[in-house]
DNA sequence: GTCTCAATAT
DNA sequence: AATATTGAGA
């Protein structure tokens, strides 16, 4: 994982853990990545940095043109890959792109709806309905309402702590300006619990996958080390934890599906489709 | 009424 | 750490 674009202080790596591939080794690395949809997901994280980097540097173009130029011909193969990707799940089962969609616009898809008016994240758009927007608002967590003094508590702490610390976690970095602004901030007509409820956008899943696939897949990898790793401000054992378990459950539950028709992969949670690593911690 | 999600309890 | 339970929302 030593990329070599780190070495070029891109500010794309924010985090040592999660540092930018090239196009060539993500490409390389795609294959590795269990099933579809996480591929899907990491692609569209790939394409979002692309675009952001390239219209940051749109106002420079005088200057870069061959950056630009760089940066086109990679979002071109980005794209590619990612419609390759997506049209192959179509082909293999058309009912299922709905839910793939569905799964990389945020589960939330409904939540994010009057957001979306000024939903930016540009050419995904076609591909992923609701993506991106969520990521830089959701404080870190969600105080659940069981323990009401302790909710409150939590609350009370996580926003002094946090003030403006995002429930994309680290990940707001990446979302660029132009979300922020036209991000018509949430109303807040929603219970306050919501507003802190650890939201996994697709971005934030994607690094959750491609942690966990560093650590050795979904039964090696234990929360604090996907935690740490991922190095998401605000994010917690517990909420990785929790994640992971769902995580695991939808692919089990996805595994048994498919022990009897033995299709393709289909569950946007599905982790072992294509030969990564099934069950058994292969290591 | 059922399901999913994330938090929390065991 | 793994699993079960809870409570909210869709």
């Amino acid at each position: 994982m030593a990329s070599s674009s780190n070495s070029l202080g891109l500010k794309l790596s924010l985090k040592p853990t999660y540092v930018p591939k090239t196009i060539t080794d993500l490409m390389k690395d795609l294959p590795n990545i269990e099933n579809e949809t996480d591929k899907l997901a990491v692609l569209s994280d790939y394409i979002s940095q692309h675009e952001e980097e390239l219209n940051s540097i749109a106002a420079l173009r005088g200057q870069l043109p061959q950056c630009m130029l760089l940066l086109m011909e990679a979002l071109g193969t980005l794209r590619q890959e990612f419609l390759k990707i997506k049209n192959g799940m179509v082909a293999g089962k058309e009912g299922d792109i709905d839910m793939v969609l569905k799964e990389n616009s945020g589960m939330k898809r409904k939540r994010c709806e009057k957001m979306l008016e000024a939903e930016q994240v540009p050419n995904l758009k076609c591909d992923f309905k609701g993506k991106g927007v969520m990521m830089n608002s959701s404080p870190p967590h969600h105080p659940s309402n069981r323990k009401h003094p302790k909710a409150f508590r939590d609350f009370v702490q996580a926003s002094n702590e946090n003030p403006n610390s995002n429930g994309g976690g680290g990940l707001n970095l990446r979302a660029d300006n132009r979300t922020l602004l036209n991000y018509k901030h949430k109303p807040l007509t929603q219970p306050i619990w919501k507003n802190n409820r650890r939201s996994w956008s697709p971005q934030l899943h994607a690094r959750f996958v491609e942690t966990l696939h560093i650590l050795g897949g979904m039964y090696e990898a234990t929360p604090k080390q996907i935690r740490e790793m991922m190095n998401v401000d605000g994010l917690t054992n517990d909420q990785v934890k929790s994640h992971l378990q769902k995580y695991r459950l939808h692919s089990r539950k996805q595994q048994e599906g498919c022990a009897q028709q033995v299709a393709k992969g289909e569950d946007p949670w599905d982790p072992d489709r294509d030969g990564g690593e099934p069950m058994a911690p292969a290591n």
